[in-house]
RNA sequence: UCCCCGGUAGCUCAAUCGGCAGAGCGGGUGACUGUUAAUCACUAGGUUCGCGGUUCAAGUCCGUGCCGGGGAGCCA
């Protein structure tokens, strides 16, 4: 038994950090652990917050969560046990230590309990005030609360979801031999061509406005911007490391305001040489099933919470990923479909006329019903460095398109040939010189490649069943919203 | 950026034709109970988003601004 005196908890403890730790830990288990328990156990702490309590005759009980898992650990407290004389104060949201005894329950709804012997208020949180009910929240009521709103089941299921995910990811990657590059946040390139960039400086705005010259006196001595896609970076270590992806916070200054953007989002971008727009398809789908699969065994609780409560169709929709191969459509074969479709779209369909979001729903919600990779699209209405194909039309672009999130990957083999890809660059008006990098790598040694982008909060929208991309990231930044 | 909808108690919402601003939940107090989003009783709680206008009278109608949500575009 632990000593509840003022000096148990606190960090004034003489003890070396190290040998601190180890008293802690040795006492301590997660409510995971102990809910997990298949034996009593005569002495256990748990630490959490309150998430309800209920008071009876001489006793209460207290569910206590600490962010383990989705479960709450149900606490019994005598009201004679020391520290008891502080329960008025653990109401919902306060900080609680407690230890005791762990046994099964005599009562319905879980098999293990903490049978207190001694339980300690660490912080209170004033009901009054509280902005947390033990009842249902609305979305937005919650983001306007984003520091606490992880403390409810369902944020905390999905950040917990979140987690395990970004593992997933590396754990695929590392598996088939990629290796993880740190892409540049900073970056000097103002033609990535990705959508509207954040402008980075150490001149003060507020002095401005500043004449073309006054660039060389800015950090950089250039324009400099936040990134927006680490792809041309990881084409160069796809040159030299063979297969690669990076892992990342993605930046766009687009005026959007939808459910599925952000400007500061999380992307993923895997590149491999000596590659081509088939074993570019199969890397995206076995990512996406790889990843579907590992949460659906490690995340199995929080899942079954968006099952439950958010969208029931949520396990058939990972059934669907998980089991059926991806349909591959050539774009021109997408424009035949929807133009025989028995259906009136709001945007015309054609070839060279991009798919709107009407389309892509169509194609893979209503016609296949599953993920569709639409491939070879029209070369004017994608990016200059995409491989033009033989038929001087397309170019070796594909889309991976998803039940309800819509375009979840993005991606192509890339150009590879000096002379073509010059010509796309002249063709575009793009400037030759600020890629002379990347014409260089088409110079020396130069081998075919091909990468995708996929939107990693897209991707837990898809498997967690979430509707909105700000209810899936931390701390959403969207326009006009930079709180937290 | 464009289109549509909305803003009323801490939260979720109601308020008929323009006629005394309400409910459930949450909070407080008490009762009861190995309870399970406990239950029962009582109770407090309002700049109806801001500004301007119409009217005897505005939560309600008009104008405008701000904020939120959805759809579209852009994209991941």
């Amino acid at each position: 038994m632990f000593p509840l005196g003022a000096s148990w908890s606190t960090r004034q403890s003489r003890l070396p950090d190290i040998m601190y730790m180890e008293v802690r830990v040795m006492k301590r288990i997660a409510v995971k652990d102990a809910l997990q328990a298949t034996s009593p156990l005569a002495q256990a702490e748990v630490r959490g917050w309150v998430r309800t309590r209920r008071d009876a005759k001489g006793f209460s009980f207290i569910e206590l969560n600490d962010g383990s898992c989705l479960k709450n650990l149900q606490v019994v407290v005598d009201h004679a046990i020391p520290g008891a004389e502080g329960l008025a104060g653990m109401t919902t949201g306060a900080a609680l230590a407690v230890s005791g005894e762990l046994v099964a329950s005599p009562g319905k709804g879980q098999s293990y309990e903490l049978k207190a012997a001694a339980v300690r208020l660490v912080g209170p949180a004033d009901p009054e005030t509280y902005p947390l009910q033990k009842k249902r929240h609305s979305d937005e009521f919650l983001r306007t609360i984003a520091h606490l709103r992880p403390r409810t089941n369902k944020f905390g299921a999905i950040f917990r979801i979140r987690s395990e995910a970004a593992f997933a990811v590396h754990n695929y990657f590392r598996e088939h031999g990629f290796h993880l590059l740190h892409a540049p946040i900073l970056t000097g390139s103002d033609c990535e061509g990705a959508g509207e960039m954040f402008r980075v400086t150490t001149l003060d705005p507020l002095k401005g406005p500043y004449p073309k010259e006054a660039q060389a006196e800015d950090f950089f001595g250039r324009e400099a911007y936040l990134t927006v896609s680490g792809q041309l970076e990881a084409e160069i270590f796809a040159q030299s490391l063979g297969k690669v992806y990076t892992f990342g916070p993605t930046f766009r200054a687009e005026n959007s305001n939808t459910p599925k953007h952000a400007a500061e989002f999380w992307m993923i971008e895997p590149e491999m040489a000596f590659a081509d727009l088939t074993d570019n398809m199969a890397l995206a789908e076995g990512l996406l099933k790889s990843c579907i699969r590992h949460l659906r065994e490690h995340c199995a609780e929080d899942l079954e919470l968006f099952a439950k409560w958010v969208d029931p169709t949520l396990a058939a929709t990972l059934d669907n990923i998980e089991g059926e191969p991806f349909v591959r459509l050539p774009y021109a074969e997408a424009v035949d479909i929807l133009k025989k479709a028995k259906r009136e779209f709001e945007f015309p369909v054609g070839f060279g006329l991009d798919l709107q979001t009407e389309h892509e729903r169509f194609l893979t919600e209503e016609h296949f019903r599953k993920p569709v990779i639409v491939y070879d699209y029209p070369k004017e209405i994608k990016a200059f460095y995409m491989r033009l194909n033989d038929d001087g039309k397309t170019v070796a672009a594909m889309d991976v398109l998803v039940p309800r999130v819509g375009e979840i990957i993005g991606g192509s083999q890339r150009e590879e040939r000096l002379d073509v890809l010059t010509r796309r660059i002249e063709e575009m008006h793009l400037s030759l010189d600020s890629y002379w990098w990347y014409l260089d790598l088409r110079r020396f040694g130069t081998a075919p490649h091909a990468g995708f982008g996929m939107g990693f909060e897209r991707f837990l929208m898809l498997a967690t069943g979430v509707a909105n991309i700000r209810d899936v990231i931390p701390f959403p930044r969207t326009p006009k919203h930079l709180e937290f």
